[in-house]
DNA sequence: CTTGACCTTACCACGATGGCAAGGTTCAGG
DNA sequence: CCTGAACCTTGCCATCGTGGTAAGGTCAAG
C-alpha cells in the first residue's frame, strides 16, 4: 500500500504520515525498492490510531505517550487514564479562557448599534482598558 | 519612556512591542540619539489598545483593521462590529470543536476504571474508531 | 517512448511568542 | 576615570502542526 493510498485509508495526508515517521511516530515502514514507502494493515491501523487521537485534540507528544502504552500490555489503565485526565484539563482550561472572550466580545457586541455612525463602544471598550490596571 | 517601562505599563513583553513595530501595527516609534526606541503617552494608548484586543482574543492582522478603525473618525459602527461578530463566529466554532472533544475525552475516561488492569476503553477507542468510517 | 500521476527529499511559510548571542549605552559607585 | 550591572539594539532559531513548492526519480498505460 502506497502512500496515498495509506493517506486515503486513515484520513491522514501523505505530508503528515511522512512528519509523523520523521518524528519517530511511526518506524521501521517497509519501502520497495525504488524507496517508496509501503504500508501494511498494522501500519494503517496505527496511522488510523493517531488520527482519531489527533480528532481528540491530544498533542503529538501525548500520542507518543498513547502509542507506546496502546503497545504495552503490561501497562496500567490508570496511566491512560491520567493522560486522558490531564489532556481534559487543558482543554476546560482553553474552554473556559475562549468562552471569557466570547462572553465579553458578545457584550461589546451587543451595545455596539453597529450602524453609519461613528461611535463604537466595541473600539471605546479596547481604548478605556487601556486605562484600567487590571489589564493583566 | 524605554521600552521596558512601556512593557511594564501596557502589559506586554518588550519582545512583542519591537514585533508588533516590525509587523507595522506601531509606525514613527521616536529614537534617542543612541537608538533607544521612546514612547509616548500616545504609543502607549495604543500598546495597551492592542493588548486588550489581544486578550479578547483578536489576531494581529484583525487588531491591525481594528486600529485602522479606532484612527479613522469617518469609520461606521458597522464595520468595528462587523469584524467582531466575525471574531465571536470564530470564537464559537473554536469552543464547540473543544467541547466535542472535551465531551468524548470524558465520557472515554469515565468508562475506563484507571487502576493496576490493563484493560482501557480509551485506548480501546482509539484504536476502534479506526476501524469507522466517519473519522472525518 | 511519452505522458501523467505518483513517489522521494529538502526547504520555506504560517502565528505569536520566547530565547539566546553579540554588541552598544547608560548610570551609579568606587 | 573606570568598571560592572542593567539596560538597549539587531538577528537568528525554536516552538506546533500543517501546507506549499521545487527538483528529481518511478511507474503504468497508451
Amino acid at each position: 500500500m502506497n502512500i496515498s493510498q495509506a493517506a486515503d485509508a486513515s484520513g491522514l495526508s501523505a505530508k503528515m504520515i511522512r512528519h509523523y515517521e520523521k518524528i519517530g511516530l511511526l518506524q521501521g515502514i517497509h519501502r520497495s525498492a525504488s524507496g517508496y514507502r509501503l504500508y501494511s494493515g498494522e501500519d494503517l491501523h496505527r496511522l488510523r490510531f493517531i488520527h482519531q487521537a489527533r480528532r481528540l485534540g491530544f498533542s503529538l507528544e501525548q500520542i507518543r505517550e498513547l502509542l507506546s502504552l496502546w503497545g504495552d500490555h503490561r501497562r496500567s489503565s490508570r496511566e491512560v487514564k491520567a493522560l486522558a485526565m490531564q489532556h481534559l484539563e487543558d482543554l476546560d482550561t482553553r474552554i473556559q479562557e475562549l468562552q471569557a472572550m466570547r462572553q465579553m466580545i458578545s457584550t461589546l457586541a451587543d451595545t455596539c448599534h453597529g450602524d453609519d455612525r461613528p461611535d463604537c463602544p466595541i473600539l471605546d471598550n479596547l481604548a478605556a482598558s487601556s486605562t484600567d490596571k487590571n489589564t493583566s
